[in-house]
DNA sequence: ACCGAAGTTAGAACGGATTCTAGTAAGTGT
DNA sequence: ACACTTACTAGAATCCGTTCTAACTTCGGT
C-alpha cells in the first residue's frame, strides 16, 4: 500500500543498465495490456510478470506493491494527456472554458478503455502516493486557465484542486455506470463556471 | 465487490427474529471497533466473524463483501451525522456558511478515529455501492444550505454535489497527512464561497 | 409435538497479493 | 582475470478474502 520508489526503479534515477529500463518498461506495457483487458482484476501480478518476461521477485523489486504498478501506469498515462495537451491547446477563450475543454478531453481519453480506466482512477484513489492524480491534475489545470503554477495565489490553487476533485469523482460515477459522457460535461461546466469565475482571462 | 442487500439483511427489512437484528448489531459493532484500531487491515472477516460470535459463513450471509460490512458501518456513522444535525442544527447565516459547518463537524468526527475513517473513505470511493456516500452527503448539503431535496434545481444539486466531492478529497489528503484541519477548513470555505455563492439565503 | 425450510457452525479449501529462500547471472573495482 | 556486491530466477510459503461442505439448530406451520 505504500513504499516510496527508493533505489530500484525512481521514475527517472536509479536505473543504471539499459537492460534494466527495458525491463521496466516491458512490465509497465504488460501491466497496461493486461489492465485493458478485464481490469485490475485480470492485471495480476504473476500475471504481468509472466508476460513481461520477469520473475515474480524481480516484479516486486521494480515495483513493490500492485499500487505502485498502476500509479506507474498512470503517470504514463498522464504524461501522455500533457503531451497531448502540449501539442493541440485548449482553445476556449475563457479560462474555466480551457479547463472544460482539457477535462473532456481527459474523459475522451479515459473512457477508450474504460477498464483501465477504471482500474487506474480507483487506485490512484487509494494510493498513499505522493503527488498522484490531484495535484498534477490541478497544476495541469492551472496552466491551462492561463497561470504558471508560481503565480497562484492560494485561493486560485484550491478552487483549481477543487474542480480537480469534482473531475474525479464524475469520472467514478461514470464507471459506476451512473453518468454518461454528457452528464459529466454539463455538470464539469456548472461546477467550472463557478470555480474558475474570476480568474484573469 | 457489490451484492445488493437482498434478502438477508437489509438495513431495515429482512431480519425476522430478534436474534437476527442483535447478531447484526454485533457485527457492526465488532467491525468498528476493530476498524478504529488498525484500520481495514484490522478489520478481517475471521477476526470480526470471531469477535461478534458468529461463523465465518454467517458474517458472510450477513455481509457478502467486506465492503458491505465496510458500506454499512459508514452508513451508521451517517445517520450520527445526520441526528446530530438534527439537534443542533448549523446556526451561520448564509447557505455556504451552514454548509462548511456541517462539513467541518463532519471531519471533527472523522478524525476522532483516524483509523476507521481512513478505511471507511477509502473503501465507501471504491464501492460499487448505490447511494453512497456522495448522494447522501450532498442531500444533506442542500438540505442545510435551505433547499429541500426536491425543490432543487438541476445546477444546485450539481453544485452541492460538487462540494461534497471537494470535502471528500480533503478529507482524504488529511488522511495522508498532508492537510490539517485548519487547512480543510480553509480551503472547503473558498470552495464553498464560490459553489453556493447564489444560492437563496 | 413433528416436519421441512432456512439459518448457523466449525472448518477445510481456493485464489491472488506479497514474502522468503537458495541458487544463478551480471556488473564493478582492482 | 578475480573477487564481490547486486540483480535476477524459480519456486515454495504465508496471509487474507471468499467459497464450499456437512452437520446442527431454530422457526413457522400443522
Amino acid at each position: 500500500m505504500e513504499a516510496v520508489q527508493d533505489l530500484p526503479p525512481g521514475t527517472a534515477p536509479g536505473l543504471r543498465t539499459k537492460s534494466q529500463l527495458q525491463r521496466r518498461r516491458r512490465i509497465l506495457q504488460a501491466a497496461a495490456a493486461l489492465a485493458s483487458r478485464g481490469g485490475v482484476e485480470a492485471m495480476q501480478m504473476r500475471t504481468v510478470a509472466e508476460r513481461a518476461g520477469v520473475a515474480l521477485g524481480t516484479l516486486y523489486r521494480y515495483f513493490p506493491s500492485k499500487m505502485d504498478l498502476v500509479v506507474a501506469v498512470v503517470g504514463e498515462e498522464l504524461d501522455m494527456l500533457e503531451s497531448s495537451i502540449a501539442r493541440r491547446p485548449p482553445a476556449a477563450l475563457t479560462p474555466d472554458g480551457r479547463a472544460v475543454d482539457v477535462l473532456m478531453r481527459a474523459t475522451r481519453g479515459l473512457m477508450r478503455e474504460p477498464e483501465l480506466a477504471d482500474a487506474l482512477i480507483r487506485a490512484l484513489i487509494l494510493a498513499d502516493v505522493e503527488l498522484p492524480f490531484g495535484d498534477r491534475m490541478a497544476g495541469l489545470l492551472l496552466r491551462v486557465a492561463g497561470l504558471s503554477e508560481a503565480a497562484a495565489d492560494e485561493e486560485q490553487a484550491v478552487l483549481a484542486a477543487s474542480l480537480g476533485a469534482v473531475w474525479v469523482q464524475e469520472l467514478l460515477e461514470m464507471l459506476r455506470g451512473r453518468r454518461t459522457y454528457e452528464d459529466i460535461q454539463r455538470r464539469i461546466e456548472i461546477a467550472a463556471s463557478r470555480l474558475l469565475a474570476d480568474f484573469p482571462a
